[in-house]
DNA sequence: ATATTCATTGAATTTATATTCAATATATCA
DNA sequence: TGATATATTGAATATAAATTCAATGAATAT
């Protein structure tokens, strides 16, 4: 393995503990030493690869923003698959690879007041919220998603999936919810 | 006015003013000179009141516990109303009376990893999950609840309450959702 | 009116944690 | 092999925030 490659796997290492930590604990309740003794290193060591903790998060907040840009391919002629779709692939990261899911509790606790105003911008500017309303618009017309303003529903889902999602860190032994139980948010009454 | 209740009325104040910033921006992120700046006293007189930060939030927890049993009067024969009630209660006390919002708020933050071990034990000790699992049993047996784990049910159910109304602390001007959309995630498909 | 108690302040002090640094070990390279 | 660069450490240092304290002012009781 080159220096190069050994470098940015010690990075690596280093990033995917502090996503851990930070979602788990909180940002401000993670100790630059929490981070580094759980790995086994010196402090010292974990500022030779990071100037700072806030760097830290910069850099998983900016992985976040790649990675949702990235994940917006769902279907946006069949309404309720494009957000079925993206609720099953969050499920199932929680189990393969829980750093995407956590990066995506990240980015939503990254636009809390209280987070550094820049990094808060960042995350925000990639917020589900926006992106959705013209699907639910189109579901609408279809008949397949509920009457009611279109932006108070994208809120209330987008809220609803943060919340399941920051519980089940919390507590993971408790299986997550059919897909279609938070779906039924949205569903209009009548449609099957 | 006696010296007793100019008293209390101050600590009332101090109170206050901290579940307000403890909800919006955090228990960490929020400095005792915060607090202490929006309310126009020093820092020491805020001591001279409460004796640590900590205390300020045990305190407002132990209200919270006190909340939270008064509150649990629902119609336990009626399982979506004993739900529905609940919401709509929140959802006014929003305007109304902040201070109970953001008390029900503070109940979940202080459930979380990396808050100090014994007020997330107080808060956890009265956690609403736990309590409506007899109430969805019971809907279930009536139809009028889905099919499905009550307990994953109830974690489900609570934790998207519980993201709908942070997500309304950093957007009040988004308005709350209709309480069916939320209750949607109980409702049995064919129940009207 | 005087003594006493409490409210209040602003300036220390302490503490916790982020950040820096000098020294050492280990790997690469000529 | 010797020289140079990088990884690593543990011990300083810096910083921000919590907490304490001595002094002052205002209210209350005797």
């Amino acid at each position: 393995m080159t220096r190069q490659e050994q470098k940015e796997q010690r990075r690596q290492q280093i990033r995917m503990k502090a996503l851990e930590l930070f979602v788990t604990k909180g940002f401000s309740e993670t100790k630059i030493s929490d981070i580094a003794g759980e790995l086994n290193i010196s402090v010292g060591l974990l500022f030779h690869y990071y100037e700072s903790k806030e760097q830290l998060l910069l850099e998983l907040v900016q992985m976040g923003v790649e990675g949702t840009k990235r994940a917006d391919q769902g279907p946006k002629d069949d309404p309720l698959a494009y957000f079925r779709i993206f609720l099953c692939s969050l499920f199932d990261a929680a189990g393969e690879s829980p750093w995407i899911y956590q990066l995506f509790v990240l980015m939503s606790q990254a636009m809390r007041l209280g987070m550094p105003a820049n990094i808060r911008e960042l995350a925000l500017s990639v917020a589900q919220v926006e992106r959705s309303v013209a699907v639910i618009e189109k579901g609408q017309a279809m008949g397949l998603i509920r009457e009611g303003d279109p932006l108070t529903l994208s809120h209330t889902y987008w809220s609803s999936v943060q919340g399941i999602m920051e519980q089940h860190l919390i507590t993971p032994d408790i299986p997550f919810p059919e897909p279609e139980w938070v779906l039924a948010i949205l569903k209009a009454p009548g449609a099957g």
